[in-house]
DNA sequence: TTTTGTTGATTGATCAGTCAATCAAAATTA
DNA sequence: TAATTTTGATTGACTGATCAATCAACAAAA
């Protein structure tokens, strides 16, 4: 079974692997053990090509960001305008396999792991700049900087908190409903603006 | 030393503790030892009183809310009209205390801890119900149910988006500056209804 | 033979939770 | 009032379980 050219493969499965158990979980207590089950592998492979738990739990979140980016960069290729490339971004945040209770569950918890790691906190404010120049970048088009800036921050935080609020899965806003809410606050800020 | 009456006054220290270690240390992993240190008791006293680290969380998480829901009561009394109200739910949300970063270091941790624990679960959608509907009432005096709805969720999606941002700490947005935001998002809405 | 992949076994540390024992105030009795 | 019993408060020492991390060893490929 032992062949070349594991590495890659095993580093894949793994941190999907991690992904899926902290989901399952619900939080980034789970064990290297439980990571390397999920994977079909022993613990000691874990360790072996991570080094540490925290390690692996950072190229976790850092493949969690990195599947958000791509599928905005691809998805901005299909818009022209401003106008169209704000819905984009906003679509995406909401996109189906974002809104996936796992996935929530995983922000969350790297969320909370932020306050104590400085690598996976680096991560988040990635994160949260990517979100809001993607929205300014588009936003000064169409209105003065200052407004822009402002208007910026207040999606961002209502894309956040409408996140963090389905985790709670008791009121079970859909896809759609949170897509439409914060489209209907940028339109109105921008109609404001003229 | 040993008096008699020392329960009410050790389960509130030791609650306090709880709170002040999970916000020193950034997540609920903390040990029961750190918080017995913090209450200056013995571990095994906590678990006298508590029977479980459980148990006292869950107590922990419950005062967190019992203090928000009592500056909120108060904070109501001083307002009139309808939109008075809907600015004081804003503003003790981001309140100084509930803004100071152990405070927000500890709901984020709650919120994680809510994937798993059905207990802290249920407080967390208490919380949420509440910050809705003190919205809601509000808002439905000033425009139709249906947008007084739509309006509440985006509110308080805003507030809690505005909440967690904070926790990144790197685009320090100050309490003025997120009152504003919402109330701005309030303000617009109200008007475009018109 | 060297390199890469892989694991079982083990270690050392950490922690929640338990328990028996102590101590001092309060209640009761003499 | 003095002697006693009871009760609540408190802890140190211990246990059992869990887990990250290590390491020596082996297997297959180069």
């Amino acid at each position: 079974m032992p062949k070349i050219g594991m590495e890659p493969l095993r580093r894949k499965a793994l941190v999907d692997a991690a992904l899926r158990a902290i989901a399952d979980h619900g939080s980034l207590s789970v064990t290297m053990s439980d990571i390397a089950r999920q994977a079909g592998v022993s613990p000691a492979l874990a360790h072996h090509y991570f080094g540490s738990k925290e390690q692996l739990l950072v190229e976790t979140v850092r493949s969690l960001l990195r599947q958000l980016r791509d599928d905005t960069v691809t998805a901005l290729k299909a818009a022209r305008t401003p106008r169209e490339k704000l819905s984009v971004v906003i679509r995406v945040s909401f996109q189906a396999d974002q809104f996936a209770p796992e996935t929530i569950a995983a922000w969350l918890a790297f969320y909370a792991e932020a306050q104590r790691s400085e690598e996976t906190r680096r991560f988040l404010v990635i994160y949260a700049r990517r979100l809001r120049s993607n929205l300014l970048a588009n936003l000064k088009r169409l209105c003065p900087p200052d407004a822009a800036g402002r208007i910026a921050e207040g999606a961002a935080a209502m894309i956040d908190g409408l996140y963090i609020r389905q985790s709670l899965k008791s009121a079970p806003i859909n896809i759609e409903a949170s897509i439409g809410l914060t489209e209907d606050y940028v339109t109105m800020q921008l109609r404001g603006i003229e």
